[in-house]
DNA sequence: GTAACTGCAAAATATTTGCATCCTT
DNA sequence: AAGGATGCAAATATTTTGCAGTTAC
């Protein structure tokens, strides 16, 4: 995995710095949306707090993540699948929320059609949430 | 609009307290989701930041607002259309974030279908976060 | 009259910024 | 060597809690 680590840092221009390999990391062994507060207890005292919030902001610029709506006052960051990232990413994505244990996973293989719109209204992307129970907590 | 507000107060089996109606008129009068912070600039010098909160609180638990999805670590709140509570406001919902204008608006007359769901995955509802350009941006 | 609501103060959390130092390239 | 990244301290911003006084019914 290091060396995949490696490898996604150096192709999306990111240096090779200690904080940012650990919170990919986090990001590859989780399959799951991960918020800042998980990755700064995760990573107490091997990186601050501050390098934590800078590190997804830069990992956001990039791409590497992305934002997931949430109702609960979070920012939740997922890991943005490479294979799927020039093809869905700024179309329409599905994200899965379970009430349970609270996670929340990016489908990246369910599709659902192009909703009609209202006059006036001009779409630029669509995102679906679903609420429910996943695979783990059914 | 001083009846309708009381008879929704009334209705939901809150107090019609100066606060509650304050800011419910605030909800009716706007077509689109509302934050903390601008109720709470809104009513500055007229009802206090905390009760906005409560105010808040205790609308979404009688379900006379409901919360949106968001990226930006905000909660919106949207008032939620009688006519349509009983009906979808537990199923399949749509909103609309303008870009521009980073309003959010309630689509209650669009609708989608269902989507399949991997294995393993149960939902309970679904709801549909459209980005783009609203009507008064066009 | 009583229970619920409100305002104020303060505590607890969360996020951002500045700056000196360290690390990657 | 140079620019960028980090840690620490501190400033801001946001949300929650406790409590005494007030209001709705």
């Amino acid at each position: 995995m290091e060396f995949q680590i490696d490898q996604i840092l150096k192709k999306n221009k990111l240096s090779l710095t200690e904080g940012r390999k650990k919170v990919l990391e986090l990001f590859l062994k989780a399959d799951y949306a991960l918020v800042h507060a998980e990755i700064e207890k995760a990573l107490y005292n091997i990186i601050d707090r501050v390098t934590v919030y800078r590190t997804l902001q830069s990992f956001l610029k990039k791409g590497l993540i992305h934002l997931i709506p949430t109702t609960d006052n979070s920012i939740k960051y997922a890991f943005t699948n490479q294979d799927v990232r020039h093809q869905q990413f700024q179309e329409n994505h599905v994200h899965f929320f379970c009430s349970n244990c609270n996670k929340t996973f990016c489908l990246d293989n369910v599709t659902f059609p192009p909703i009609k719109l209202p006059d006036g209204f001009k779409e630029q992307f669509q995102e679906l949430i679903i609420t429910g129970t996943c695979d783990n907590c059914k």
